[in-house]
RNA sequence: GGGGAGAUACCAGAGUGGCCAAAUGGGACUGACUGUAACUCAGUUGUCUUUCGACUUCGGAGGUUCGAAUCCUCCUCUCCCCA
């Protein structure tokens, strides 16, 4: 794995590059479409390939570790093979269902007892086994397993869990390092800032998490309900002590706005189930703006969907069509709205991309940022 | 022609003296969704009012009662069974 930085912003901390990896090339910044059971919801990839134009996706190890389940996934011979994705993966650790699913979890320094969301049998997650399973799995990328804790933590948790996280990390590292590939391809491992919402903590874990000397770093325990401001402001301390030379990975974040944010502010990659998940729910993201495709103005609107869209599905179907699909409760509503939202956002890095390669980025966003929050 | 059942909000359908502006579904409208237990969830759905609350409603008209969707009388309409 490599990763090329190929501009930095003058205006802004924005960042321009390309991160090598063996499943292929990947422009940064990038969104990445996730996939959680090994499969982007709704969407073929046929289409994330040659219209949305993923370069990436995501996969979830606690998800894939339940169901099939590292046998089954082993004997396809890896992830890749088994869903027939040929570009590159992240596997992310099962540290955000750890926090998502925590009426069904027990936390203890070896690590996380949980029981199945699907049969309630009971089962132990620790910084071993994860990286265990993540070699089996066999994404490209493979994070560290964190805890990740709520936005509205008090100084006193977000310190424990930020503690707790690092030394699962030297675990996690440990067992990374003792292990290999299995698939013939690398693997590269990313760990993950945490400390809430927390400028202290926040500089420790970055400061901890760069002394690794990882591949790539990632920032995680954001947007789980803190204000976007606190967001922002988590990023920008933490970007000032990760190194630049590194890809900077901020999970599950976010909206369209939320994203030309954090590249202004040094992020490299991103993931999240919004475009997916809203577009599922009948909420698009254009360049224009905000539509809530269920409502009753888009009723005898016959226009095409996103005339500056850069998916095939913007052209071809109607705003009229694609509501009374929703409304209908069709299934054709909730791949239209993935398809096109996954569209959109890959656009989205695209245009920052290129307009950081061209010096323009600073001016281009503020733009943008106005136009995005648009309610259609 | 004979016998029987019924009419409740956009639709279906509970409720059969006060806790009823009226359950529950559906539909309609609006909102939420950020490392996916989510094609999910929440709210609104008589009028006015920011709230408290006020007012008008349960086929129509009249009556009984302190009080009626609920009881009585008549009218209108619908459905079912037998001829």
């Amino acid at each position: 794995m490599n990763f090329q930085l190929l501009k930095t912003d003058i205006a802004s901390s924005a960042r321009a590059g390309l991160l090598e990896t063996d499943h292929g090339v990947i422009p940064t910044p990038i969104f990445m479409p996730v996939g959680t059971v090994g499969s982007v919801k709704g969407v073929h990839f046929k289409d994330l390939h040659e219209d949305i134009k993923a370069k990436i996706i995501l996969g979830n190890t606690y998800h894939l570790y339940l169901r099939p389940g590292t046998d089954i996934i082993s004997q396809a011979g890896g992830l890749h093979k088994f869903i027939g994705w040929d570009g590159p993966i992240l596997t992310d650790s099962g540290g955000y269902q750890v926090f998502s699913l925590s009426d069904n979890r027990k936390l203890t320094e070896e690590g996380a007892l949980f029981r199945s969301h699907i049969d309630g049998s009971k089962h132990q997650f620790t910084p071993e086994n994860v990286v265990d399973i993540q070699r089996k799995i066999g994404a490209d990328i493979i994070m560290a397993f964190d805890e990740c804790p709520p936005g509205d933590s008090d100084h006193a948790y977000a310190k424990k869990a930020t503690e707790l996280t690092h030394r699962w990390l030297s675990r996690c590292i440990e067992q990374f390092k003792n292990t290999n590939p299995l698939y013939g391809y690398e693997q590269a491992f990313f760990p993950i800032v945490q400390g809430a919402g927390f400028r202290d903590l926040r500089t420790q874990s970055a400061e901890y998490i760069a002394s690794m000397n990882c591949y790539g770093n990632a920032v995680g325990g954001l947007a789980v309900g803190e204000p976007a401001e606190v967001m922002y402001e988590m990023i920008e301390v933490v970007n000032q002590v990760l190194p630049k030379d590194k890809p900077r990975y901020l999970m599950g974040v976010g909206t369209p706005v939320n994203i030309l944010e954090a590249i202004a502010l040094g992020v490299d990659m991103f993931d999240c189930v919004m475009p997916t998940r809203n577009g599922r729910n009948g909420m698009l993201f254009t360049s224009e703006g905000i539509m809530n495709m269920r409502n009753e103005k888009w009723k005898t609107d016959f226009s095409p969907l996103d005339i500056n869209g850069a998916s095939y599905v913007d052209h071809q179907y109607s705003k009229a069509y694609l509501r009374h699909l929703y409304v209908s409760n069709e299934m054709l509503a909730a791949q239209i709205g993935s398809i096109h939202n996954l569209a959109f956002y890959l656009w989205l890095v695209t245009e920052a991309r290129n307009h950081i390669l061209a010096g323009a980025f600073t001016e281009w966003k503020s733009k943008m940022v106005l136009k995005l929050a648009v309610r259609l």
